[in-house]
DNA sequence: AAGTGGTCTAGACCACCAC
DNA sequence: TGGTGGTCTAGACCACTTT
């Protein structure tokens, strides 16, 4: 019981226990939780153990924690929606909207890069990169227009593979490249003359542009990407902390 | 020296050092850290104050660590630029920036509050709300028109004294009310029609809208605001992490 | 097998709060 | 003064990577 088993389950175990025990207790808003010391008995673990659960509950800002008083249930818990600036994949945003996520591909293009991207990704300016350039819609309705570059070399063969799914995903899958952090600049636009022309789109329909930089877990530049959001449909959230 | 000192001292210490550490060493992009064990001995610390301090180098993404093989420096470091995930003031904002912040001021209401008021900061109707109206200049040009709405009891008089102070600073001084988080959402715009005859902003300019509430650290609504930024003057920069 | 980071235990003292 | 959370030490075993 008290062996550490697999890595960060009895944290974990330990958080979701307590979670447990707030519901079940029908503990209310601003209410104390039980003291280090009784949780410590509670779930059989070290206090180092029910520290990190409650760091854990913290930081996903479910409780707050007052030297010398307590740890107290935070107001609105639970209803801790993602914003934007958690990175996820298109793909997961739409579901997390309660859409249903399909992908209308506009084009695949591989070619030398512009010096934007070159700059941006800091690659060869002779190696190839490849754009993809999608309509993501959300339940049938055009959510936004997606142009995303990366090195060719990520591709062994032109991928027909990737229908419909998350580059983050195939990356991960195929490359273990995990994507961990994004650089977003955000631009209120106009539709581009393009988007106008071949995609149909209302030319006074105001559009947020996303201009994005991916990282991976190591730091270095992925995907180089434009995202056109139509804000009617997808509403852009932020949660922002000191 | 091995004693328990001030609050954190150590691990923070510690965490200094190690930077240190890094540019005296001249260390580069993706070259390992010494060893959490010899960090140990370098620093005559334990292994969890180590620890301590390496997490918090890797929650600023000056490191990243590979279990089974060590801590290394990651791409662009001290690069960190702040985005709209971290929330500050727009004093500070237009400050780090690199403009001098100045704000005209366009109004003060004491009112009753709107339903829309009611529901967002959760108070009584009959309890009167106070309302800003102000320009936000950055070394002279229009940055951002903020209309920030808050419960009037915040006040004991009408404020001569906020003049050119953050609301944050001053609800902190006074009230000892430490504004932590905000839910904002990001509306691409045109001004209102109050802003082109009011304040004589071009009718085709485009806008982002925030529209905001922010929370104090237990969670309680505080403030609600809409601040319109001329994108043109503050680049929106978000850093989006998985 | 050796070395590294990841997790857990047990015990200690400190800083802050309420009584 | 006693209780609470905050920090630190010492020691152990686990999981992953490299030799």
């Amino acid at each position: 019981m008290g062996k550490p088993s697999k890595n960060g389950a009895l944290s974990h175990g330990a958080k979701e226990k307590i979670l447990a025990h707030i519901k079940n207790s029908d503990l209310r808003v601003d209410e104390a939780l039980p003291t280090e010391a009784t949780l410590m008995k509670m779930l059989e673990v070290s206090r180092h153990t029910v520290r990190e659960a409650l760091a854990l509950l913290e930081q996903e800002r479910i409780v707050y924690r007052v030297q010398g008083k307590g740890t107290f249930l935070k107001r609105r818990p639970l209803q801790i929606e993602q914003g934007l600036e958690k990175l996820e994949s298109i793909t997961d945003i739409i579901k997390s909207c309660g859409f249903i996520p399909s992908t209308r591909w506009v084009g695949i293009e591989v070619k030398f890069p512009t010096t934007k991207v070159v700059e941006q990704l800091g690659i060869d300016p002779k190696e190839r990169v490849i754009t993809f350039k999608r309509l993501r819609l959300a339940s049938g309705n055009l959510a936004s227009y997606c142009v995303d570059t990366m090195a060719a070399g990520f591709f062994d063969s032109i991928p027909q593979e990737i229908e419909d799914e998350s580059v983050f995903r195939y990356l991960q899958r195929e490359k273990n490249i995990y994507i961990q952090t994004a650089v977003s600049y955000v631009i209120p636009t106009a539709p581009t003359r393009e988007m106008v022309e071949d995609l149909g789109v209302e030319e006074d329909q105001l559009f947020i542009l996303l201009e994005q930089l991916h990282y991976d877990n190591e730091g270095r530049p992925i995907i180089y990407s434009l995202d056109y959001f139509q804000p009617d449909v997808i509403r852009f959230k932020i949660n922002r902390t000191r």
